[in-house]
DNA sequence: AAGTCTATCAACCGCTATTAC
DNA sequence: AGTAATAGCGGTTGATAGACT
């Protein structure tokens, strides 16, 4: 035996919702509480079924709904969310009063996803996209000859902390071109690439040796991930005077790691140099050199516009300051603010372009 | 002006989780 | 403990409007 369905659709309306039936919906449930869903069609005189008015009643009618464009405040928690729960919408919701899970379904399906794909960052992992990270062409490059390689390698070194799923696509890249052209060269690459990991794992270990990146905190889920030990996967850590990450404040980690790595902050870093909002495409620009690679979902930075010490997602509400900027452009800026890495003055960024 | 394409988003579908009995 | 009803969730669809040719 089936389980019958939740009502009878014989007969019952599909599609839109008529100014009429919602009223029928609203005047109800404010009269009446919705009480059963499945009842509540009948009782109320509507020729749906309690699934559809719940939807409706849940993602529309509610009068503490919030209607209109998303703040750049709240795309940004979203975007943050997403990266710590996926696509768990009802979660990513309710910390976003006023905003229904479907809501920011299509908001990030429409908006978001797509701003991320242009940028190149993988909207499921929230990581450059390997598949456009195009090595070829740097490796055909002028960056990729014996004198600049040294720059890479300093810039390596000041930001090593390579993410072993790209040592082992650039392994595999590497390997295969090595019956090609430059097989020398790639292979000098990849080593310079395993060398400095190497030398950043040790460094940290050497200046960090009780730092426990296990007992990371995660403030949003207020509850501890377990994050790999390795190194390699630790979260790059941005302190830069013009860049507040204030995760710092949330997250128990040794001050002398922010203040002696300077490591630019992992994908999502925040530039609130407001004489410094240019756009920077990282696949137009041509700037993939610019990422960071190191894996950081497990994490959240709760502070991403230009206060240090933004409310956290749980106090969004009407009376946080939102920028209202309206333009898509807009909105393409700022996340490319938000996906913009500072990188360390030794590197002269000029000769990747 | 007409046809086509694209973006948007409300609504639906099917499944799982939870609750009540 | 088992079963059915209900609620909730996430993926997908389809209608619509606007942009483009």
């Amino acid at each position: 035996m089936g389980r019958t369905p939740c009502c009878d659709k014989n007969g019952l309306k599909k599609g839109p919702w008529t100014p009429e039936e919602d009223q029928k919906l609203i005047d109800y449930i404010q009269k009446h509480g919705h009480g059963s869903w499945r009842t509540l069609p009948k009782n109320a005189g509507l020729q749906r079924c309690g699934k559809s008015c719940r939807l409706r009643w849940t993602n529309y009618l509610r009068p503490d709904i919030k209607r209109g464009r998303f703040s750049f405040e709240e795309e940004e928690t979203i975007i943050q969310l997403h990266s710590i729960l996926g696509n768990k919408w009802s979660a990513i919701a309710a910390r976003l009063p006023g905003r229904t899970d479907n809501e920011i379904k299509n908001y990030w399906n429409t908006h978001i996803r797509k701003r991320l794909l242009r940028m190149g960052i993988d909207p499921v992992t929230h990581s450059p996209r390997l598949d456009l990270l195009d090595l070829s062409s740097l490796l055909s490059s002028p960056l990729y000859n014996q004198s600049q390689l040294n720059n890479v390698s300093r810039f390596l070194g000041i930001q090593p902390l390579i993410n072993p799923e790209f040592l082992r696509f650039a392994t595999t890249l590497l390997s295969s071109q090595t019956d090609n052209n430059n097989p020398d060269l790639d292979l000098h690459l990849l080593q310079n690439l395993q060398e400095n990991n190497q030398l950043c794992n040790s460094r940290v270990q050497t200046q960090f040796p009780s730092f426990d990146s296990n007992q990371i905190q995660n403030p949003i889920l207020n509850e501890t991930h377990l994050l790999q030990t390795n190194v390699d996967q630790f979260p790059s850590i941005c302190h830069d005077s013009q860049t507040s990450c204030a995760w710092q404040d949330n997250v128990a980690l040794p001050s002398n790691l922010t203040e002696n790595l300077n490591i630019p902050m992992s994908n999502y870093c925040y530039n609130n140099n407001s004489s410094d909002q240019s756009l920077v495409d990282p696949v137009s620009e041509n700037s993939n050199l610019q990422y960071n690679n190191c894996n950081y979902q497990n994490l959240i930075f709760p502070s991403v516009l230009s206060t240090p010490s933004s409310p956290s997602p749980t106090a969004l509400n009407s009376s946080s300051t939102y920028i209202n900027s309206s333009t898509e452009d807009e909105r393409d800026s700022y996340c490319s603010n938000m996906l913009k890495f500072e990188l360390p003055d030794i590197l002269d960024v000029n000769e990747f372009m």
